[in-house]
DNA sequence: ATTATCTATAGATCTATAGATAATGC
DNA sequence: ATTATCTATAGATCTATAGATAATGC
């Protein structure tokens, strides 16, 4: 087909195959030749825009930490409620681009997460928050927002590989426990869970 | 060299060979020849332990996914304390098998699971925690303890790719919060972590 | 006869490069 | 001349099987 009258791809196109390839089958189902096919185009064409398979996965990556601009507080809000819209955000990054979070350690430079680190710790000492509280706010808010990120997906995973668990027989405990928590969305479940970390650690404090 | 004297190899080797590998370069630098040459074998010798690959990866996943028998809980110990007991032993395990944290999500059965969610939402029942609490405790402490484990992981991660972080220049506000909390382990940090969150419940539900 | 290893190898990928080709824009 | 695609392909894996071989235990 030698070259088109205009171009069939841009780097932003196959970001986009390689994340989707990745969400429904894991990094194990990412291959440049797959890409290419998801994209109806040969695989040598990929290395016009990506230097080789890592660069390509660091695109990806890069594409799952960047943030979406930051919705607006409200103005009565404190250093909590901007934790809680960070780790929110966070989360959704992390569920809109699923089994794509392990390329997070392998491609982010350790000095983003430091600069990222840092820059917390300055809000929270600007908000008054004393520092021997700072590790184990950041640290704690950052675990449960990965954890329920990871939980999510494997969550989905189950959902697709079978039909329903609720239906089946037994289990009484846990539709009980299902029942009483009925009408949050995961969103809603998720903030909450912060929000009891954080007054958790506030009330400890006092 | 035909047929030993003595069985050169058995499962439990092999499976702790593959758990090695996988620590040192995550699930990619899995194979079934890698495998072998750790071992000092022949790659189609592990065939006669396992099926095929799937079958020695489901039983990596088992072995991550096996508890050591509990700590004995102190007489005076209340629900808290086993959550807890509970969330350190899980973390322990996550940690003690790096990057094999994805198997268990491809190789547990849902029935394992739902198992083990029922048998907490009875004990929590039978300690008089009300259902409605259910979701919140097992989902959050669960949530907690998965992305403290592959924090850990990220952590060491980069401390293996490089000099430490801490004697570089700035982050003067990080250094600030790393030094006030200086002294306490990851074990014992996770551990507060958890009942940081508890009590955040039980204050709430007050 | 069965067991636990081996060598050899078929067949499927995958990564990446070389080099052809035709459209574009100067 | 540069750009964006293609075809062809070298070279490296990997999974898994076939079939040989020698030790074991009945």
């Amino acid at each position: 087909m030698a070259r088109p009258k205009s171009a069939r791809l841009n780097k932003e196109m196959v970001v986009d195959a390689a994340i989707e390839l990745i969400g429904g089958g894991g990094l194990e189902a990412f291959s440049m030749p797959k890409v290419a096919a998801a994209l109806h185009v040969s695989a040598p064409s990929l290395y016009h825009y990506f230097a080789d398979r890592d660069a390509l996965l660091a695109a990806v990556a890069r594409a799952v930490a960047t943030p979406e601009p930051p919705g607006a507080l409200p103005p009565d809000a404190d250093w909590t409620d901007y934790l809680v819209a960070q780790a929110v955000a966070l989360r959704h990054r992390i569920v809109a681009h699923p089994h794509c979070a392990p390329l997070l350690a392998r491609f982010m430079p350790r000095e983003h997460m430091f600069d990222e680190y840092e820059h917390i710790c300055r809000f929270l000492a600007d908000s008054g928050v004393p520092a021997h509280l700072h590790v184990r706010i950041v640290d704690g808010v950052t675990a449960l927002t990965i954890g329920a990120a990871i939980l999510n997906e494997n969550a989905a995973d189950y959902a697709d590989s079978g039909p329903g668990p609720s239906p089946g027989v037994g289990y009484p405990a846990l539709r009980a426990a299902l029942t009483a928590a009925e009408g949050r969305s995961g969103d809603e479940m998720f903030e909450s869970y912060v929000r009891t970390y954080l007054a958790g650690i506030v009330r400890a404090a006092e």
